[in-house]
DNA sequence: CGAGTCTTTGAAAAATGTCAAGTTCAGTGG
DNA sequence: CCACTGAACTTGACATTTTTCAAAGACTCG
């Protein structure tokens, strides 16, 4: 039976935030601060999931936010068409759900790109942590208005620039973030496939297929499928228009 | 020295959301809800602005967020090459700034289209405030989850229609603003120009203009510079893709 | 190995942007 | 009160990007 206890005693520790391996970036990271006199509350239920789960969908009911601990999370909504539009990819570090914060439902799907783990936030627990708490809460809205900015620096991107400069940027802010993970921003693995990224940039799949051969042929990168080199990071920022990581994100606290 | 003690009186009057006229509408209104225990803070003020006036500026130190009473005021960003992306269009009710929660500076800018008069909250004690009372928290998430789900549904727009039916739902949407202000849907005033329009739907300024001027030809409106009448909503409708209303939201609780 | 999906490539079409020139309109100053 | 001025808006002709349609190649997963 000494077996089976621990088998439990294990269990408890996952489902505590203040005992999560991936805490050091997370939201509820301080719960023991004196601030909270105790008080700390929040129970997560850390998911391992496949490519093509769902955390959630929309029009599903809104009761968690998800903490993306690693792997990657695409977001999108379907148009009156039924076409998918998709709105952001996510990584580590990322809270995901957001949108559905003021309605009872989510606004947006989510869906698993890669192998990825994934903690469910209950909000109703997050909102009473984040009334005691000025930590979390400064960190809950710090992890919103990221996402605002994001949003509206894409409408920006789809106002202002053309195919090129999308993807170049596109090509910049992934491999930002990948370098955020500790991973080679030079090296960029994209997990998601071109119809997501041409959705992701309001362009046909096949105008990214073109301009990715065009900056092979030009020596700015070197594609294979999904793993992209940056040959001539230089140029690829200069095509951009330069200042993509004015906005640096990525594994912060959230 | 009457006159005078009343002048003093409406002062005090007026810098108090649980005195504002419009209160029904707003954040605080129920700032005396026992929940507070008598610890209400939330000291406003209102200031009347005219066309061409900035609530803020992009980089701009992040003191307050500003609640629209009357008028209209457009948020926009600038292009790295200089443009100005125009992100939203506000009416009574609203609630500009929250881009800048998580910084110390605003991300965006706002200025005013119409003469206006708005509400400062000071940051802080809307923070506290809302820690204080679960109601005006609710609100204040609200708020921000109603910009998200705009935001991303203008990536939505701009991903997947064509510029008569942005145009067209551009027009139903201010429509709509309009009729939940107690004016007319289908005579619709626009306070922004037709550059602003252009930026907002990321199309240039003359294919607004060929549009509207095709859709007056196909008798859907009449066009009278920025007086434009609605005169055939449901076609209007179906070139939008008709569920347009189906994000209800100007004049709400925050 | 085969079915099916994802990606690439080509050619042609369509939508929108750009450039340039008028037109209308509101406000200004004579 | 009127003409003038400048800005906003409209219109036309043309250029260009991007999309669309079609088809072939490449990779993945049973």
């Amino acid at each position: 039976m000494g077996e089976g206890a621990r088998v439990i005693s294990l269990i408890n520790r996952q489902n505590r935030c203040a005992d999560c391996a991936m805490r050091v970036h997370c939201l509820a990271r301080d719960v023991d601060h004196p601030e909270l006199q105790g008080r700390y509350d929040l129970l997560v239920t850390p998911r391992v999931l496949h490519r093509g789960d769902h955390l959630f969908r929309a029009g599903e009911r809104f009761n968690a936010v998800y903490k993306l601990r690693s792997g990657a999370v695409k977001t999108y909504l379907i148009s009156p068409s039924g076409d998918e539009q998709v709105i952001g990819f996510h990584g580590p570090g990322d809270l995901i759900g957001l949108d559905g914060m003021g309605g009872s439902v989510h606004a947006c799907g989510a869906q698993v790109l890669d192998t990825s783990s994934v903690c469910a936030l209950p909000f109703d627990q997050l909102t009473r942590l984040s009334s005691r708490s000025p930590t979390v809460y400064r960190r809950l809205l710090r992890s919103i208005s990221q996402k605002i900015v994001h949003d509206e620096t894409m409408l920006l991107v789809l106002g202002h620039m053309n195919a090129e400069q999308r993807i170049a940027r596109f090509l910049i802010e992934w491999g930002e973030r990948l370098r955020s993970q500790g991973f080679s921003a030079t090296e960029v693995n994209l997990p998601m496939s071109r119809t997501d990224i041409a959705s992701y940039l309001a362009l046909a799949v096949e105008t990214v297929s073109r301009v990715l051969t065009r900056l092979q042929e030009t020596g700015v990168l070197a594609v294979h499928r999904n793993r992209i080199r940056i040959l001539d990071a230089a140029g690829l920022g200069a095509i951009a228009g330069e200042d993509v990581s004015a906005a640096p994100r990525a594994f912060q606290a959230l």
